[in-house]
DNA sequence: CGGCACATTGAACCGACTCAACCTTCGTGG
DNA sequence: CCACGAAGGTTGAGTCGGTTCAATGTGCCG
């Protein structure tokens, strides 16, 4: 193993998931992990960026997980996404953004400032806008086509892998910081039936759910039950 | 009224599209219209991008309707967006990129290689970016938190706005290039389904639909009904 | 006039919701 | 160390929005 690969392994998730969007050199890394010196701690349900106002310079998220989410009038709540470390926040290319959905934190959130005008890092930057757009497409397939036992599976199966590039999942078991209700509001359902459905995906030994840890022990298998393709956006590598 | 105005006036609804959203010299419009003369016309269902496959260089839709869909291996059918004269298609940023959908065109289309490199109006494909963004946005909502009618009175206006800055609806009455059944695969119902609700609408008052024409009597008033909030991506202008 | 695509209708069915109760876990303070 | 409360998970029964399937209607174009 070279002394460049031991410094990504040794470093913080979000950091080894941008390493793993775009080579970075050592110097880049060290710019990273220079940026995350001006980290900022953020409670759980804090706003991060609030919706019609103009969006604060590009984050980084550094640890912990946010969420893009939009308040009907009404009350009823829709998640738009789930935001883990490595990923992106407020990255617009439009003179003066004004943010289209709110993004607040679900736990005890690390975020830092993303550091700009650095070649290979802004192309990280542009494979992980290209990944969040895929998985924006993803939940549109979830939530128009798929039952409720799918969604449920299909998200899960999301998570898994975008937090296994960041070395969160490991031999895909996580920490997952939603409880059944978030996970409807992000499904279109309703939390009982989420419980619901959850206990027949326990029961066909699809998902195991302890306390906060998830663990999919056959995640090929439960792809190809909810006809789940793998996202590819370059065919660089 | 102006002469670089009255051109605009006089120009096709793509151009009048990317002007409205970014400020452009009569220079940047000549530009355009040059680019048009480049123009490629295709016949409907078919694909101008291939999920999977390398994506060709970026094209601005000139003239007709294109879809973004996804088709689930059981043949389920799930429109991602619709894109109208203006819009850009596989406009894409990171190296080597396979894409991530497929984009079918659903009557004859008229596309044109967008032209690269001028200042102001990649300013516009910027804003034009961020519109796609946020209307992905809106059909999660619609997915996961509208009931059936409100999908289709919230698709239909935003259809309506996106129309009316290209010049293509007018008084809020529009040809529209879908039957019943696309528009159930966009929104997640049957086509019987949308076909019972459109007969609410239309019995309220709300939409009026004849042949491929569509008009929306009060667009403030049904947006008011359905909870949909005007799209603002920025706050200059 | 025939044929095709699309729109419309009816009746039975079912996946997901609603509402309300109850249970479990866990942290906290007496 | 236990009592308590809060948050989240679980369960049951009834209801409803949307689907399914199959038939019929309608407009248009060659």
């Amino acid at each position: 193993m070279s002394a460049a690969a031991l410094s990504i392994a040794a470093t913080s998730p979000a950091v080894r998931r941008l390493a793993a969007l775009a080579a970075l050199a050592p110097d880049d890394l060290s710019i990273l992990q220079d940026a995350m010196g001006a980290s900022r701690r953020v409670l759980a349900r804090r706003e991060l960026i609030s919706e019609g106002k103009p969006v604060p310079g590009p984050m980084l998220i550094v640890d912990g997980w946010a969420a893009r989410v939009r308040i009907l009038p009404d009350g009823r709540r829709q998640f738009l996404s789930f935001l883990l470390p490595g990923d992106l926040i407020g990255m617009c290319y439009q003179p003066c953004p004004l943010a289209v959905s709110t993004v607040v934190t679900l736990n005890e959130v690390v975020v830092c400032p993303a550091p700009l005008g650095v070649p290979a890092i802004e192309g990280a930057y542009r494979m992980s806008q290209a990944l969040d757009e895929a998985n924006l497409l993803g939940q549109i397939i979830r939530l128009g086509r798929l039952n409720a036992e799918e969604r449920i599976a299909d998200l899960l199966l999301e998570l898994n892998e975008r937090l296994t590039l960041a070395g969160l999942s490991v031999d895909d078991s996580f920490e997952i910081a939603l409880n059944q209700e978030m996970l409807a509001d992000a499904l279109g359902l309703t939390s009982v039936h989420v419980n619901r459905m959850l206990q027949v995906l326990r029961r066909a030994g699809d998902v195991v759910w302890k306390g906060s840890r998830v663990r999919l022990p056959d995640p090929a298998r439960l792809a190809r039950r909810v006809g789940r393709v793998p996202v590819r956006v370059t065919a660089a590598v």
